[in-house]
RNA sequence: GGAGGGGUGGCCGAGCGGUCAAUGGCAGCAGACUGUAAAUCUGCCCUCUUAUGAGUUCGAAGGUUCGAAUCCUUCCCCCUCCA
């Protein structure tokens, strides 16, 4: 990139680290700053949420709708029926209809709470590519479409390459992947007026073919842009955990969880993270990524406050912040911690340690709670267990009504008898 | 259809008649050190009421054997090459 870019989008997007690629920077300057423009990004419906991993391509959409310019958000209804080949060894599990129709609305719920749906000039919206994709007739396609591609080409995409390389085996509905989403590109351009196409890195080629379609059999000028793959300083992929994916929805990943999520940033992550999963103006930013050493505690508590504000409002990152610092700080509790209910009956019997711990979820099998005492990581109420088999009781239980359980250093649950 | 290769614990990957609940690596969990960080070190890492114990595991089902993940048979699935 030569000059710096004279649109606002381009230019917060870029200062923020969401840039990785994109094709021609200076003619897609020009035409955001000629009026709002249609841009968006393609989700497949593989699951029935969308995690961390995607959160980044959620933010640089409500970016582009920040600085008046209208985001499109499309559903993979169609293109989740053949399976994306980027970035895979193996091929996808196919989905059902059903599957795929019930894992589209757990992601609007996700976007509803993101972006601004509307039919304004710069409110979001949502169409579903099974609407032309499913009624494609073969030869048709083939003959209108299918001549603008060269095999010698898709045969260099790395999406197809890699698994060639590899000598993985890649299906020819595969195949067609990436040429239905370029196909997607030129019939969003036409529907819409969506002149660019953005994704993930693993993205670049499918865009790029789809810029490529456009001006070959429409005549259009389509633009891509790429962010950068995410992973943490220590080179982990963003947004997997012991429990598995971080998800969006509250139902699969609680708030108090969401936050204690990003709570546990990297330190060297902190001010990428604050730039790209916040909103908070660079000049703040630089200032909480100047913090040293434990200091520098103080800023992850802001990015962990702002990242589940986004995503499930302010009341319930209030709430989890909350429980956090009593939690952590006081050493009390705080009523976002995950609770389990336990029988009154069961509690006056007594329940062995093991067992309790095993129930509470803090251990897969009775055997792991009973590695996780005797290893010493096991405490009740903050006094540490050494005996899996002591019994406990409805003594444990405090003031506040609940004991609490916890499995080393930070992960608690509190025990409640109904 | 033909020829060859392969299916082992979350993943990768050894084992190829007993000493195998199965080497090793990664991931994970816990402890120590810390700052609810990273790195490092240590322990754990199929299940079972507490174990120099039992049960169930190495694609599935049978079989040979005192004894099988390891040998045989059939079946299922995957890959490569040839047609």
């Amino acid at each position: 990139m030569s000059a710096s870019p004279k649109s606002e989008f381009l230019r917060a997007i870029h200062e923020r680290g969401f840039v990785h690629q994109i094709t021609d920077i200076e003619a897609l300057d020009r035409r955001l700053m000629s009026g709002p423009t249609p841009a968006y990004i393609g989700f497949d419906c593989t699951a029935d949420s969308l995690h961390v991993g995607s959160l980044v391509q959620i933010m640089i959409l409500r970016w582009l709708q920040r600085t008046g310019h209208k985001p499109v958000v499309l559903m993979g209804g169609g293109t989740t029926k053949v399976g994306d080949p980027s970035g895979r060894d193996e091929s996808r599990k196919l989905l059902s209809d059903e599957d795929i129709a019930r894992n589209m609305e757990g992601i609007k719920r996700v976007f509803a709470q993101f972006l601004a749906f509307g039919d304004g000039k710069t409110d979001a919206i949502m169409p579903n590519n099974a609407t032309w994709l499913d009624t494609l007739l073969y030869v048709p396609l083939l003959r209108e479409i299918g001549r603008h591609f060269s095999v010698n080409r898709m045969l260099t995409m790395d999406s197809v390459r890699l698994r060639l390389e590899r000598e993985q085996p890649l299906t020819f509905l595969e195949f067609n992947y990436m040429v239905l989403q370029a196909y997607d590109f030129v019939e969003l351009a036409k529907r819409h007026g969506c002149a660019l196409q953005m994704g993930g890195s693993d993205q670049w080629g499918n865009i790029v073919m789809g810029v490529e379609l456009g001006r070959r059999a429409a005549g259009l000028e389509l633009f891509g842009l790429t962010t950068p793959l995410m992973t943490t300083a220590s080179g982990a992929k963003m947004g997997k955990t012991a429990q598995g994916a971080v998800w969006l929805n509250a139902d699969r990943v609680s708030p108090y969880d969401y936050y204690q999520f990003w709570r546990n940033t990297e330190d060297a992550d902190v001010e990428r993270f604050l730039k790209l999963f916040t909103e908070l103006p660079l000049g703040e930013i630089a200032r909480l990524a100047a913090l040293a050493g434990a200091e520098i505690n103080e800023a992850k508590k802001i990015l962990a406050f702002e990242a589940t504000k986004l995503c499930h409002g302010d009341g319930a990152a209030r709430d989890a912040a909350e429980t956090a610092r009593r939690t952590f700080e006081e050493g009390a509790t705080g009523d976002a911690l995950p609770h389990v209910d336990v029988p009154r009956a069961d509690l006056a019997a007594g329940i062995a340690a093991f067992a309790l711990f095993a129930r509470a979820g803090l251990a897969a099998s009775n055997g792991e709670a009973r590695r996780l005492i005797q290893q010493g990581g096991a405490r009740l109420n903050d006094v540490a267990l050494s005996d899996p088999n002591v019994k406990i009781d409805a003594a444990a239980i405090g003031a506040d009504g609940s004991m609490k359980l916890t499995a080393g250093k930070k992960r608690h649950v509190l025990v409640r008898a109904v």
